[in-house]
DNA sequence: TATATATCGTTAAAAAAATAACAATAATTC
DNA sequence: GAATTATTGTTATTTTTTTAACGATATATA
């Protein structure tokens, strides 16, 4: 993997695409595949792929094409996806506990250890094994079992401030799934998913012309 | 608004942002933006803004800017948030039930009407007023009942069988959280979540360099 | 009312991204 | 083993997107 810094954010926002197209290939037998055949499936250009996958090296071999699972594991490695992380997720209400419940994330490595709430009614309770603690814990809690990322699923208005808890006390990086930006230093990572935004832009398209 | 067939598709995902913020200005009764003031707040650049708006015809006044109600009304009818829609959720799991609870989506007029699955133990129950009826019957509940908008909340697997069904009983968007890109005909709007994605995005960028 | 100031809408320039072209090279065929 | 074919990695071109520049115009001020 190259000086990744220069690699463009367009060119990232692929990458998790090319992965689920590999991960399904390699489940179904498929051995290789060309960058014309993958541009087929995928609905983008041959030359695209090609100049994505450069910017990382090259993984392929002229004349023969791409070894689907060989490609598959490098762009896992690009991701981060080999790893193993610890994660904890703020807000145990109607996101957070489907979040907890999706097994999909831990197949990756993202290991949910807990779950942190204000609501009395909620604390104590497990969702597949994992525990709904105090909010109030969370700051000890990212810090004694080495968290480091932080699911936000708290209301807007509480959004910013649970993010701030969760950098101060030394989480890496910020999923939130409330409906605001929220601020983190430069040496935090943040997603900030906005749901609401991809129903208004079908909303948008399903009006146009 | 003008001939939206050519405004680029960056732009259009920058408008539910835009909207974001106008909606969260006007609450707090700010009444006038200029775009560099808006450019600060929503870290883009003025002249983007002032483009952007102008895709659309041009909203505000030379030597006064913007004014944050009438734009935020202009940016809602871009959206077609102006308007209801009746919507059914396929899939009343973890991800369905979640989307059932959260209010914000009828608030901006996406009216949940039923939900559908095929687990028997759930078949019969409602949230939040919305009954969960056999899978069987949505073909038969989508024609009688006008709705427009279907979201898919279904295993993989199943994902492409369940919109093709939504699709021919005429539905004329579909907003699928399945971690598949589900195909759609040409007269129909589609949003492929991928809620994934953007984790392993942040992976990526939490690891880099 | 005239002048100065602010800020838009629009056109121009720069930067980034996508696509196309092609030489290099591995695999396959004869 | 040479010739042919397929397909990459890479460089060049085109297109799209972003940013900058600036004239036009409304507001505010004197
Ligand atoms: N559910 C959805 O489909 C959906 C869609 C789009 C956006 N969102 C956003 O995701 C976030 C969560 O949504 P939800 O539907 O799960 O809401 P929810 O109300 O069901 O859950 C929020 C939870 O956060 C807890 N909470 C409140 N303040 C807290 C604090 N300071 N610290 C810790 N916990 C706190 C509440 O007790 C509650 O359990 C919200 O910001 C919402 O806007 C949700
Ligand atoms: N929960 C998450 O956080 C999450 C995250 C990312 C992606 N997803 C995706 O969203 C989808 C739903 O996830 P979930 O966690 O709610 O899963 P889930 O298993 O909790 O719910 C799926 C529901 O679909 C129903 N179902 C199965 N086949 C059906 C059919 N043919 N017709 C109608 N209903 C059917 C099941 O009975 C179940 O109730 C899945 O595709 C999942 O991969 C979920």
């Amino acid at each position: 993997m190259q000086k990744s810094s220069r690699v463009s954010e367009a060119v990232i926002r692929r990458l998790p695409k090319y992965y689920r197209y590999l991960k399904d290939m390699q489940k179904s037998g498929v051995e290789r595949i060309s960058s014309k055949e993958l541009s087929k499936k995928m609905g983008l250009t041959a030359s695209q792929i090609r100049q994505d996958f450069n910017c990382f090296g090259g993984f392929g071999q002229q004349g023969y094409g791409y070894h689907v699972s060989e490609l598959c594991d490098e762009i896992r490695k690009i991701l981060g996806l080999d790893k193993e992380y610890n994660v904890i997720i703020a807000g145990a209400g109607n996101l957070g506990q489907a979040l907890a419940n999706y097994v999909g994330f831990e197949k990756e490595g993202f290991n949910i250890r807990a779950m942190f709430d204000v609501n009395p009614r909620l604390v104590g309770l497990s969702i597949r094994g994992v525990q709904i603690l105090d909010i109030d814990s969370m700051g000890d809690y990212i810090v004694n079992n080495e968290i480091q990322v932080g699911i936000v699923c708290v209301p807007k208005a509480k959004a910013q401030e649970v993010t701030d808890e969760m950098v101060k006390r030394g989480i890496k990086s910020i999923w939130n799934f409330a409906p605001v930006d929220v601020e983190i230093p430069e040496n935090v990572a943040v997603e900030n998913v906005h749901l609401s935004d991809t129903l208004y832009t079908l909303s948008y398209k399903m009006n146009e012309d």
